[in-house]
DNA sequence: GAAAACTCCTTGTTTTTTGCAAGTAGAATT
DNA sequence: AATTCTACTTGCAAAAAACAAGGAGTTTTC
């Protein structure tokens, strides 16, 4: 694995950075990519509290970034959802691998140690399970549309 | 690999968001683990030029939560180190996920297609190769103390 | 061995972002 | 038709970030 030390500069870091770089959007990725959620109101609801108007900034900036895909809810006009694109599916690897991580650093971590012995033993195959997890809530979605 | 909705709540996400979940820290971890920085100074040179306050600021917070060893130079002591601990270095892998999918969608990057080919055809190799030359720093530095 | 230079910050000051409270607008429910 | 639900927007005070300048050790230079 030769690599000189300037092989690039252009750096995805800073790439990552500039699209998720940021404590909220960080929580709101969880939401939606691990937790299920999809729904404005349900961002809200989250532990962290996050305010509304910093909510709504992020959310466009994400689906600007072509992370997420805004559509108004098939089975309730009034409703907005927010849909992981596959870009954002994609940072499942990274983000899992960050919770993996934590729950080793952090003392009062609640996550049970099956998450992380189950995705160091097989990364793809916990990132199979939440892509399932995904597909099913798409599903649900557009399979109960009014 | 059976998990129920709530297995935990604690929120390894919110660990980490709390500690890297911010665009100058991944720089900075960008800067320590993958480029050989260790001192103010060259931190302060990297492209997206920080602000010296700020700048202080993360390296005590990161060091505060145990990412960073401070220390001075045994080459000069006007110098100060800021050396990656176990804790640190262990975000390797999370952080070359990220980088590998920030190669995917940045149209604009700089990345060789080689690096993240050799990630994807072999993770724990490449985090090891990082590993290497941060040992080889660490090395660097004691060995040519004054 | 005094002066200059280097390195790591600290201290103001201005500008930007955040957090909070309240209010608006469209869709659904009653 | 009126109330409720959901997704925002707006205004304002407080916190944080960016910018510019300066200070305090350490090392180098003459």
């Amino acid at each position: 694995m030769a690599r000189s030390k300037k092989d690039w500069h252009g750096c995805p870091t800073r790439y990552a950075a500039g699209i998720i770089g940021d404590k909220w959007c960080f929580l709101l990725l969880r939401d939606i990519l691990l937790h299920g959620k999809r729904s404005y109101g349900e961002f809200l609801q989250s532990d962290e509290k996050i305010s509304t108007n910093i909510l709504a900034e992020r959310l466009s900036s994400l689906e600007e970034a072509g992370l997420l895909d805004r559509q108004t809810d098939p089975r309730k006009g009034s409703r907005v959802l927010y849909l992981p694109t596959r870009k954002a599916r994609d940072l499942l690897p990274a983000l899992l691998g960050l919770m993996v991580w934590a729950t080793k650093y952090d003392p009062e971590t609640e996550a049970p140690e099956s998450f992380a012995k189950a995705y160091v033993a097989d990364p793809q195959g916990s990132v199979a399970w939440y892509e399932a997890e995904i597909d099913r809530v798409d599903a649900e979605i557009r399979g109960a549309a009014k």
